[in-house]
DNA sequence: TCTCCTGGCACTTTTGAATGGA
DNA sequence: ATCCATTCAAAAGTGCCAGGAG
């Protein structure tokens, strides 16, 4: 399902941007934004949904405490590789929002050696699991959580012996997607009750995924970024505020198949999923069958160490996405509570460079000191790692963020440029955007809806994708009701075992920035 | 020849339906 | 009739490995 299929009455597909117009360098002028208007998505604000919930009172879409601003997520994943992130130009979340990541022990460990993540054809979960904690929000308020994966660098890599090293140029890019945590919308009281867990994310290779699959290159250096919108639902079309978060311990590298023996083995201690390959000396089939008959007397003792997340009782709506047992199987101490937020980073005198981040061009093997692992801004760098080395080369200097968040802004008509201020901008003037940014993967914005029980039963191409659920009346029929939010039960990623709705990170970018959708 | 990817395999945990007792 | 705990099978998540593609 694209672009054109769900929204026909916007015309033909469009790319994210002009396809064959990429600027060799990337705006940085204030008109930034505008570069990303779309002339033909020239739709009143106020139809924009329209198409997906035709009889939805558009008022129900807007918060009611929210400034009338066209919002956007940091931009990151449709700007390509490397390239600066400008400024959402939604307002801010108040500064005491905060995240903590989890599970961040260990994450260490992993970033430590260099952490690889399998990605697949059908899709791979991420290990360690994103899990964070937010505090600071409005308990009554009601919140999105989104995630997203972004590229670090323009550069493939490859394993050599002992370590990583750039080897070429990245492939073109991808369709962006977004990960919508399945308890959106939620209150933050609901949020902030447990730690959040991401786990439920998946990684491909496969570039025709239908699954809704984030789609990563192998051999790429990637950032998951989380991010908080407050919103009423998935489908409001103001957001009244949005923090972003990253954690530079989850940068990791995407792989088919484990390089490093080392990722290998601390994967196979702490997955409980591993936990077969755990024994010394039984990796290979031979021994596999003396195990088999060795298992039951091996059972009882694994169960008992291991305590399986309890998940039986959703404390909110939605499955028990954010309610694992916070051991979660994992044989590692958990991590102390301390907290891996950064604040934004201090207003920079020097406008953004346009070059993108040059991968180190020194390999750092995982035989070095700690002194050589992130060059990280160290005022947005905590020393959280343990004196072990980096696999992989050097971060670009401080061009993972810490945290993105929205600088407040006055209310703006659509349309209206609004000049970014200098204090937005989040990378140091060092962070270049390449002349060799990775072409769009074909141009295509990638936008859909996913849900294993969204039924909108067949025709997207019409402009009321209509969602029937089993047994419905007439007026749910056309997936919703009026006043309630069962209207969305059949988008509303809580309603069953879903793997939560994605969007394409470009597609909610444009649609936030493109003139009020929302 | 080398690097990377794929699919099947064995093993594991997770999930949810079925069942029975209070 | 309802709630709760237990059981069990199916589904899903792991790394390993042989073989294939480029």
């Amino acid at each position: 399902m694209y672009h054109s299929d769900l929204f026909q009455q916007y015309g033909p597909t469009y790319a994210v941007r002009p396809p064959h117009s990429l600027p060799p360098t990337y705006p940085t002028t204030s008109a930034h934004h505008d570069a990303y208007r779309y002339p033909e998505f020239e739709v009143p604000a106020s139809q924009r949904y329209d198409g997906l919930f035709p009889t939805l009172d558009p008022s129900q879409r807007i918060l009611g405490a929210a400034p009338l601003t066209p919002l956007s997520l940091p931009p990151g994943p449709a700007l390509g590789f490397g390239q600066p992130q400008p400024p959402c130009d939604a307002p801010r979340l108040p500064g005491n929002v905060k995240m903590i990541l989890e599970n961040r022990e260990l994450w260490k460990q992993f970033h430590a050696i260099g952490t690889e993540m399998i990605i697949t054809k059908s899709g791979r979960r991420m290990f360690p699991q994103c899990k964070v904690s937010i505090s600071g929000l409005e308990p009554d308020g009601k919140y999105v959580l989104l995630a997203d994966i972004v590229p670090v660098d323009n550069s493939r890599y490859k394993w050599q012996e002992d370590h990583w090293e750039p080897s070429g140029r990245a492939e073109p890019r991808l369709p962006e997607r977004v990960y919508i945590h399945p308890d959106s919308p939620a209150p933050g009281s609901h949020w902030m009750k447990q730690p959040i867990s991401f786990h439920k994310i998946k990684l491909t290779n496969n570039t025709l995924d239908q699954m809704g699959h984030i789609i990563l290159h192998s051999m790429h250096r990637y950032q998951p970024r989380f991010h908080i919108v407050r919103a009423q639902d998935v489908y409001s079309r103001r957001w009244g505020g949005c923090s972003s978060f990253t954690f530079p311990e989850t940068l990791f590298l995407t792989v088919t198949a484990y390089q490093n023996e080392k990722i290998t083995q601390l994967k196979i201690q702490t997955n409980p999923f591993a936990k077969g390959f755990r024994e010394e000396g039984l990796k290979n089939k031979r021994d596999r069958s003396n195990r088999a008959k060795r298992k039951p007397a091996n059972t009882e003792q694994d169960q008992e160490s291991f305590q399986p997340a309890e998940c039986k009782r959703p404390l909110y709506s939605g499955p028990c996405d954010s309610t694992l047992d916070i051991s979660s199987g994992l044989a590692l101490p958990l991590p102390s509570p301390d907290c891996s937020f950064h604040p934004i980073t201090p207003p920079n005198p020097t406008p953004p460079s346009t070059e993108a981040t040059e991968p180190s061009t020194l390999p750092i093997t995982a035989n070095q000191d700690q002194g050589a692992s992130l060059d990280m801004n160290p005022q947005t760098t905590e020393t959280y790692l343990p004196p072990e080395r980096q696999a992989y080369p050097k971060m670009p200097s401080a061009g993972v963020g810490n945290m993105y968040t929205c600088q407040s802004e006055p209310a703006v008509s659509q349309g209206q440029v609004v000049p970014r201020p200098p204090s937005l901008q989040r990378f140091t003037p060092s962070f270049q955007a390449s002349q060799d940014t990775a072409p769009l993967y074909d141009g295509q914005v990638d936008f859909r809806l996913y849900g294993q029980e969204m039924s909108c039963t067949g025709n997207y191409g019409s402009p009321t994708c209509s969602g029937t659920p089993p047994g419905a009346d007439e007026e749910s029929s056309r997936g919703y009701s009026k006043n309630s939010d069962v209207r969305f039960q059949h988008f509303l990623p809580n309603s069953g075992p879903k793997p939560g709705l994605q969007f394409s990170g470009a597609q909610l970018q444009r649609l936030y920035t493109g003139g009020g959708w929302m």
